[in-house]
DNA sequence: CAGCATCCAATTCGATACTG
DNA sequence: CAGTATCGAATTGGATGCTG
């Protein structure tokens, strides 16, 4: 994924269509952005600003490589400091509409979850900072 | 994801859900695995030459991380060289339909897909080894 | 505003040797 | 069989300066 890029990787041939699929799919910002999208185009800065914690960078490549697959549509307006406006193409609307349901199971089993967790590492050693409300880290 | 090791890093409180579950499931195999179990229960080794490609360590870190999310029961049989069975739990069906939901989306639009990055590569600069039938490289 | 390029830190992954 | 421990290689991600 991530084409284009000094850190080129690509490798089509997938075995695996779902290993393909979160190649793409599976970048720590893509499901963010195309949640983002759904419903209503955005321009650059605004996901930016949407999204919190994403980076120039990584917003500017996972747009790319969304728009590569044809997932999303980009379109620039010639005004003077450029406009462009990003919008999930049709073909997206389907994947967002899992990518939903897939959401939503794991809002609606996010207990169970962290629950199985807290007792594996109880039952277990538990890990350093691995209790269930942890700060942030990186 | 992948508790208990010297990589640590956990990281609970995501803000997105689906961030969340992709930490989770969005480990190159986790998914692989999980299809796999799907039906049927399996030990390790059967895994291990199931998956093909998989590290002996990945199999176990995504089996271990899996197993702490509650999304896979281990059984531990005393034979004389332990056996171990692997199995899906209840709570883990769900999911499994939704990630069989998005393997089909990927198998439609496969093609979709694929057309459109050829397309995007030749519009714009097609990046070196991005054609679309690059032989492997990792 | 939109986006690319560069430098650098953090993680992940694979191969493999070793153990109960 | 079923893992675990260690090491090095590859990738990802963040910060940021620069340009049209």
């Amino acid at each position: 994924m991530y084409p284009g890029d000094t850190e080129v990787t690509d490798q089509v041939g997938a075995a695996c269509p779902i290993r393909d699929l979160l190649d793409r799919i599976g970048g720590r910002w893509s499901v963010r952005v195309i949640e983002e999208l759904a419903g209503r185009t955005r321009r650059f800065t605004e996901l930016e600003r949407a999204i919190e914690g994403i980076s120039r960078r990584m917003l500017a490549r996972t747009l790319r490589a969304l728009e590569r697959d044809g997932l999303l549509a980009r379109t620039v307006y010639p005004t003077v400091p450029a406009t462009v406006e990003y919008a999930l193409t049709p073909l997206a609307l389907g994947l967002a509409a899992l990518l939903a349901a897939l959401a939503d199971w794991a809002r609606n089993h996010r207990s169970d979850v962290l629950a199985a967790r807290e007792r594996y590492d109880t039952e277990h050693g538990a890990p350093a900072g691995a209790s269930t409300g942890a700060p942030e880290s990186r």
